[in-house]
DNA sequence: CTATTATGCAACTAATCGGTTGCAAATATA
DNA sequence: TATATTTGCAACCGATTAGTTGCATAATAG
């Protein structure tokens, strides 16, 4: 199945997953720990996180430690790169009224 | 209802509307042309991104200029801000490894 | 005034999503 | 070897999604 990135952290249980493994390579039971829901939603998660590459295995035993992949979340940086620009624009707008304000 | 902005970009719909008006503010019915789907189905894309405050309306009459609005998106841009240091770290690593090699 | 145009809203639909439970496979432990 | 643990996969379910069509409303044009 075809995974696209934004919809990957669309959903903010997979952000806080995201946002776990960042700090440390978890497997599924551990980070169901974490979460009101079954270590198979969690899985699921996982999976699609995965299929997006957002996320890598790491087999030890039976258990599977998943790391974050920072390199995938860079597609939305750059995604983001190019409205970047307008929002700094306003902020230097912003700038320029405040910069008038003390002149008065 | 409850708009969350990260689920507002993972459609790539919404994302090409919101790319179209950051160029210049657009009526929904000029929106519509650059998709293959109905003014309506455009219409409802719209509605979701102004519930989230990434566009604005400017009524003209009859017709609504619809807005981008840039610092609602900076809130993607926060969230990415805690795993930026991440791939940059990884570049720095590759970095070294490439000056290793050079150094052979 | 009448016709046309631009838009939003409501109802319906098929597909997808996020969750559940049950089960099988593989590894670790007693 | 027998049992417990860790995990993935499949089937099912209710809610949500993205699309459609039809219609009402308001502004413009003739």
């Amino acid at each position: 199945m075809r995974r696209d990135v934004f919809q990957a952290i669309a959903d903010p249980t997979r952000r806080a997953i995201i946002a776990l493994i960042a700090l440390q390579p978890m497997t599924p039971n551990a980070l169901a720990e974490h979460f009101d829901t079954s270590r198979q939603a969690v899985s699921k998660h996982i999976k699609i996180l995965t299929e997006c590459e957002l996320v890598r295995q790491q087999q030890a035993g039976r258990e599977i430690y998943y790391h974050f992949n920072p390199t995938k979340m860079k597609e939305i940086d750059q995604w983001l790169e190019k409205f970047r620009a307008l929002w700094e624009d306003r902020f230097n707008q912003l700038d320029d009224v405040l910069l008038n304000l003390q002149n008065k």
